[in-house]
DNA sequence: GTTGAGCGTT
């Protein structure tokens, strides 16, 4: 079960996730996703987990919870695109 | 501040 983790605080780090969603089950990744360019957090990021009941725990447990002072939305996360450019030249 | 990267051509 992969999961979409969106309105993080710019300050928490993919090792905040993992402790909390470790509290319903195995992680088997956490990623927070920064700019490329700056360093710097998006805001969002991705919780893997090998059980998908337990996500689903997780998911029902952590969404609308504080995290640094923000309340965090999880839902299910979407398939990652390709990374094909478009772009052509 | 809400869906992930970065190769010279999937």
């Amino acid at each position: 079960m992969n999961m979409y983790v969106s309105n993080l605080g710019y300050q928490v780090q993919e090792n905040d996730l993992l402790k909390l969603f470790s509290q319903y089950g195995e992680v088997t990744s956490a990623r927070v996703i920064t700019d490329r360019e700056t360093g710097r957090s998006r805001g969002f990021g991705f919780v893997e987990m090998s059980s998908n009941e337990d996500a689903n725990k997780a998911m029902a447990e952590l969404n609308s919870r504080e995290l640094d002072g923000r309340a965090i939305a999880i839902s299910v996360a979407r398939e990652k695109e390709s990374r094909a450019p478009r772009n052509k030249w």
